[in-house]
DNA sequence: TGAATGCTTCGGCTAGCATCGAAGTATGAA
DNA sequence: TTCATACTTCGATGCTAGCCGAAGCATTCA
């Protein structure tokens, strides 16, 4: 009868609590064992290993075995961007985990978002690019202008090396928590990397937040004015 | 414990298939009635009803009653990207509603997309329109050169109208069908009104099909050519 | 080789939910 | 008023899927 993709088949792998929880915490973007997962998803190792299957068959998670680890991750920057989306409808439907107090402040003030970084940093960090001309901004789309081309260059990025990839440079993602755009695309995720080699911020292990160091926020509003 | 938007709550409201055959329904961008929405779906009234009243509280789905029918549209352009998304990470997996037999060809020839243009016309209006220069491509960013704002002006769209819009006015929307991008945002959807208007093309109604006259077709070609 | 760890498979239980028949409400037409 | 249409609510049913205990592989370490 109807022809095209089976959203529903897709869907109702993301509409169960725990396999949601797993995949949420799969956004931070690195591999977690199955353990792991179980424990982040509040469920046993045996209910964790099936739903972990059940991604696996639907093709939204991918398996890499090492040792007696089994290491799964998101299987493309496509799922994250759904699953960005779903937060953004629960976000707009008022549809909270928990009651909205200010239960984790850390994570809407930075965190990783797949690969780049979002939360009251990120939107700062594509505010002030776009105040320095260093990005323009059309509508929606971002385009990185000669001046920005000479700053990420002399910021220790290798600009030829990711910007030939398939990948966009350039992409804004909508923030669920300040519900304004940041930065993402090969070039966020290039310079979170950067952030975090200089020193001036970490991902804290286990969670999506990245913590800024006193000297790193500094010298980062310092390169990123408001 | 975990904070952030419920993302699960929203996405069991997509697993189901006959929400979902509703919702991929509504995709065609316009309103329709619960009995249509039922028949869609192929469930009964009942059922229908209260499918209906569960995404109208999730968010998903606006009403609007109009005499005796009760009108049902989705509520967002926000909802139909997710909708589009999952059928991309449902076609990368191979998730087939049906066998991948050429059902429906004429929805993959051309269709709507939520307001734009989609399928194998959408993807040829914008490889034209890049191919003109009419459009400028950076990646997964669009912008609407110089010459292609005068040709959009005489084509006969009022580009001050729909450019103050808080809406993007070229984005790229990648085609399931396809797998290339077309062309969405604010002018997407103004051109294929404008088709519309020019008598080229025509909504199938009940369905996503757009069936372009034979002179439609060739005027089409004529000022977007391969 | 034996023990411990990490994960999967199997079986049975239970809860939730989609579904439909039947009855009820609201709007419009005769 | 009466009938028809469009839709909702109620109640009952049946199926699915999540869940965990127990047992079974696989890998690593001693």
């Amino acid at each position: 009868m109807k022809t095209g993709p089976d959203i529903a088949l897709v869907a109702a792998l993301l509409g169960d609590p725990a396999r949601a929880n797993m995949l949420t915490a799969l956004t931070a973007g690195q591999a977690l064992t199955a353990g792991e997962l179980a424990a982040q998803a509040g469920v046993t190792a045996q209910t964790a290993s099936s739903h972990l299957a059940k991604l696996e068959a639907g093709g939204l998670i991918t398996l890499r075995r090492q040792g007696r680890h089994r290491y799964f991750a998101l299987s493309g920057p496509d799922v994250a961007a759904v699953l960005e989306g779903l937060m953004g409808l629960a976000l707009r439907a008022g549809h909270q985990r928990t009651r909205t107090g200010p239960k984790e402040p850390a994570l809407r003030e930075a965190r990783i978002c797949y690969d780049h970084l979002a939360g009251d940093r990120g939107v700062e960090l594509l505010d002030a690019m776009i105040g320095r001309k260093l990005i323009a901004e059309h509508g929606e789309t971002l385009e990185l202008t000669p001046s920005g081309q000479h700053f990420v260059r002399d910021f220790g990025i290798d600009l030829a090396r990711i910007d030939n990839s398939r990948r966009p440079l350039c992409k804004s993602c909508l923030d669920w928590s300040v519900r304004r755009s940041h930065l993402a695309g090969a070039l966020g995720a290039a310079l979170l990397t950067r952030f975090q080699a200089l020193g001036w911020a970490r991902q804290v292990t286990g969670t999506r937040i990245i913590h800024f160091t006193p000297a790193g926020l500094k010298d980062f509003r310092r390169v990123f004015p408001a």
